[in-house]
DNA sequence: GACAGATGAAGGA
DNA sequence: TCCTTCATCTGTC
């Protein structure tokens, strides 16, 4: 029943206790995470435990991914590996961008590399600001790890969901600046 | 085509 | 140590 368009978009809140993340999801997998937007008090933060997943609108594949991503991110933000990982839709993105990211996932929790080492990762040592770039395009932060790739010599460098975002998510994985 | 960017290295103050 | 300049590559307009 795929009742609106070709390429319908689900998207589910997720409650935890710095806020509310919000998952969206393709007919694929996990298409994108937000972070909560902390600066406006005017949003109610669902700090039931229960999540609230509409059961009845999604599909039970996306209900699936939909756990596993509430479990892994829990995981990451508790400072240890996720056991699994939802399917990621990184439809419309370029190759490019895609090599950035899965090198960004093979960087163990508590470690960080650099734009530099990310770029020789994917064999275009080069290709550093492009790095920067793809990081910034990043549509599942946390559970791509971009906030664990720093400048050279240990500097933050930047953060597309806010520095504070990048410095509160090393911190909980034991990383000091 | 031109330009900006979540870089990095080098050189000068 | 901080600031400026420059090399280099990709994405976007």
């Amino acid at each position: 029943m795929k009742a609106n368009g070709a390429h319908s978009m689900v998207t589910i809140p997720i409650a935890m206790p710095l806020g509310q993340f919000t998952a969206r999801y393709s007919e694929k997998g996990l298409a994108g995470l937000d972070f909560p937007n902390n600066g406006r008090a005017d949003l109610p933060v669902g700090l039931d435990a229960r999540q609230r997943v509409p059961t009845d609108a999604v599909s039970t594949p996306i209900r699936r991914w939909h756990r596993t991503t509430i479990a892994a991110l829990k995981s990451v933000l508790a400072g240890h590996e996720p056991d699994d990982f939802p399917p990621l839709d990184w439809t419309g993105k370029t190759e490019f961008q895609q090599k950035v990211w899965r090198a960004m996932r093979e960087i163990p929790v508590g470690k960080t590399k650099s734009y530099g080492e990310i770029a020789q990762a994917i064999g275009k040592p080069k290709a550093v600001r492009a790095v920067g770039g793809a990081c910034g395009a990043n549509p599942i932060p946390v559970l791509i790890p971009c906030h664990r790739v720093l400048a050279a010599h240990g500097k933050i460098g930047g953060f597309g969901g806010g520095l504070d975002w990048k410095r509160e998510l090393l911190r909980r994985e034991g990383i000091r600046l």
